[in-house]
DNA sequence: CGGATTTGACCAGCGC
DNA sequence: GCGCTGGTCAAATCCG
C-alpha cells in the first residue's frame, strides 16, 4: 500500500517536471523568433484554457445535459462530470507527455552524439600544442577567479589562454559562466604543482570563498606516474554528500588536522572495481560549503543524469557564444555585474537547475571549440537543449535565445541579466558541480590516457596535468 | 539476512 | 629513527 502511494507521488513528480520542460520549450520556440512568441504564449494560453474550459465546460453540462444525468443513473452527476472532465484532462496531459518523452529521448541522443565530438575535439586541441605541460582549465561563473600562479607562470598561462573570463573583476557578486582553456608548459608548474598536491590551491580558493562566496571545482592530477587524476567540488550542500548521480559506498572517515570536520571517504560502487574514490568533507570557512574529491577513472560509462549535468557545462559556455568570440582573456568587461536569479529565489525541486541554463557571455576554449568552427552544424538549438533556454517568465527575456544565428544580434545587456542569475544557479547547484566534477574527471583520465597512448611513451614523460576550476557563484550572495 | 555504515587499527609517506 | 598525518582496512554495528 505504501509502495503504491509512493510510486503514485514519483509519478505525479515525473508529471510536474514534464510540464515545467514542455513549458521552457515554449519559451525557447518562443525566443527563436519574437514574432513567434506571442503566438506561442497565445497557445500555452490555449492550451491552459482547454483544461480550464473542460471545467467550465463540466459546469455547463451540468445545466444543459440533464439526458447525461439521466443516463448515468448516478445520484450525484456532479461528480461524474466532474470526473470526465478531470479523465479528459489527464488524457490530454498524458498525450503531451508522450511527445515530451520523445523529445527528450532525442535530446538525450544528441548530448551523447555532441559529447562524442567534444572528446575529439579536446583530443585534437591536445595534439596540436603537445607541450610539456598541460593544463586545462574550466572555470563556471565568477570570472574573477584565477588559480593561484607563481608568477613565472602567469604569462605562460596567458599566452595560450583563450578564457573569456566573464564579469567585471572588481565585482564579488558578479555573474558569469565561462570555459577556458589554459595549456602551458614549463618545468616550474610541474614542481610546483606536485609539492601542492592541491591542498595548496585550497588556501587562495578559501580566501575567494570567503570573498565571493565561489565554489569550485578544481582538478589536477596528482601523480603523474599513475595519472590519477583529483576533481575537487566545491559546492553548498546541506546534506551528508552530494547526489552526483553515482553510487558511492562510504569506507572510512577521518578527523583531519586543522578541520574539526570529519572527511569521509567513499568508493564508487557502481562497477565492481571502480576504481574511483572520493572525499567528502566541509569547509571550515563555510560549513554550508561541501569539498567533494573525487579521484581516478570510472572503469564504466556515467550514469545518464551525470554525464547529461557534466556536459551541461560545455554546453552552457556553447550557448554564450552570440558570434564566434574572439579568443580573449578582455571578454570580462562583457560581463554583468550582480543579478538576482529568479532560479534561486524560487527554485523548483522538481527541476534540474540547467532547466534555467542559458549563457551571459563569449567565451571560448575547450568545449568552445565544439562550437565556434561552424556554428551551423555544432551551434545547439534551444530544441537541441531545452534546458538552455530560459525559464525565466520574464517577456523582456527574448534575449534569452537572441544569441541564435538568426536572429543576428546579440541583445547584451538585458539578456546578460538573467543569464548570468540562471549561470550562478546552475553553477551554484551541487549536484550540478558534482557531476560535472565527476564526469570530467572521468573524461580527463579517459582523454590522458588516450593521449599518453598516442605519445606512445611511459606516463612519466608528458606529465599531462589537468587543472579545472570552476567557479560557480554563491547563491548565498545571492538569496 | 545482506548490504551499508561506523570506527578503531594499521600502514605509508613525510618532515624534523 | 620517531612522531605526525592522511588514507585504507576490516570487524562490529546498524538498518531496511
Amino acid at each position: 500500500m505504501s509502495s503504491k502511494k509512493k510510486r503514485k507521488q514519483r509519478i505525479m513528480h515525473i508529471d510536474l517536471s514534464l510540464e515545467a520542460a514542455e513549458d521552457e520549450e515554449r519559451e525557447v520556440e518562443g525566443g527563436h523568433a519574437v514574432g513567434d512568441q506571442h503566438h506561442h504564449q497565445q497557445e500555452e494560453e490555449g492550451g491552459e484554457k482547454i483544461i480550464l474550459s473542460g471545467a467550465k465546460e463540466g459546469s455547463n453540462h451540468r445545466e444543459e445535459t440533464p439526458k447525461e444525468e439521466k443516463d448515468q443513473g448516478c445520484e450525484n452527476p456532479i461528480e461524474k462530470v466532474t470526473i470526465e472532465d478531470e479523465l479528459c484532462a489527464l488524457q490530454a496531459e498524458m498525450d503531451r507527455m508522450k511527445e515530451e518523452n520523445k523529445r527528450l529521448q532525442e535530446v538525450i541522443d544528441r548530448i551523447s552524439n555532441d559529447y562524442y565530438e567534444l572528446q575529439m575535439r579536446l583530443a585534437d586541441i591536445q595534439q596540436q600544442g603537445q607541450p610539456k605541460e598541460h593544463r586545462v582549465s574550466l572555470s563556471l561563473g565568477g570570472g574573477s577567479f584565477q588559480e593561484p600562479m607563481k608568477a613565472g607562470e602567469s604569462e605562460q598561462i596567458e599566452e595560450p589562454s583563450v578564457a573569456a573570463q566573464s564579469g567585471d573583476l572588481g565585482d564579488d557578486n558578479e555573474l558569469g559562466l565561462s570555459l577556458s582553456l589554459r595549456t602551458f608548459a614549463g618545468p616550474h608548474a610541474d614542481t610546483s604543482e606536485e609539492k601542492g598536491k592541491g591542498s595548496k590551491i585550497w588556501q587562495p580558493l578559501d580566501d575567494k570563498l570567503q570573498t565571493g562566496g565561489f565554489s569550485t571545482v578544481t582538478s589536477q592530477s596528482i601523480n603523474p606516474t599513475t595519472r590519477k587524476t583529483r576533481v575537487s567540488v566545491r559546492a553548498r550542500c546541506q546534506g551528508p554528500t552530494m547526489n552526483d548521480g553515482l553510487q558511492w559506498r562510504k569506507y572510512g572517515q577521518k578527523v583531519a588536522k586543522g578541520n574539526p570536520c570529519p572527511r569521509a571517504y567513499y568508493r564508487c560502487t557502481v562497477a565492481q572495481g571502480c576504481p574511483v574514490r572520493k572525499q567528502v568533507q566541509r569547509c571550515l570557512e563555510d560549513m554550508s560549503i561541501l569539498i567533494t574529491t573525487y579521484e581516478g577513472t570510472h572503469n564504466h560509462p556515467l550514469p545518464v543524469g551525470a554525464t547529461a549535468l557534466a556536459f551541461a557545462a560545455p554546453t552552457a559556455a556553447t550557448f554564450m557564444l552570440p558570434n564566434d568570440a574572439p579568443s580573449s582573456s578582455s571578454t570580462a568587461d562583457t560581463a554583468p555585474s550582480s543579478y538576482l536569479n529568479p532560479y534561486l529565489a524560487n527554485p523548483s525541486p522538481h527541476l534540474p537547475p540547467m532547466n534555467s541554463l542559458t549563457s551571459s557571455t563569449s567565451y571560448s576554449g575547450i568545449f568552445g571549440a565544439a562550437s565556434s568552427n561552424d556554428h551551423g552544424r555544432q551551434q545547439p538549438s534551444s530544441a537541441t537543449y531545452p534546458w538552455a533556454a530560459s525559464s525565466i517568465p520574464n517577456p523582456g527575456f527574448a534575449g534569452g535565445s537572441s544569441w541564435l544565428p538568426h536572429k543576428g544580434t546579440w541583445n547584451g545587456e538585458s539578456a546578460n541579466v538573467s543569464l548570468a542569475g540562471n549561470i550562478g544557479a546552475i553553477a551554484s547547484d551541487s549536484k550540478f558541480t558534482a557531476a560535472v566534477a565527476a564526469a570530467i574527471s572521468s573524461f580527463i583520465n579517459k582523454d590522458s590516457q588516450t593521449w599518453a597512448q598516442k605519445d606512445g611513451e611511459s606516463s612519466s614523460r608528458s606529465s599531462s596535468k589537468w587543472v579545472l576550476e570552476s567557479l560557480s557563484n554563491s547563491t548565498k550572495d545571492l538569496s
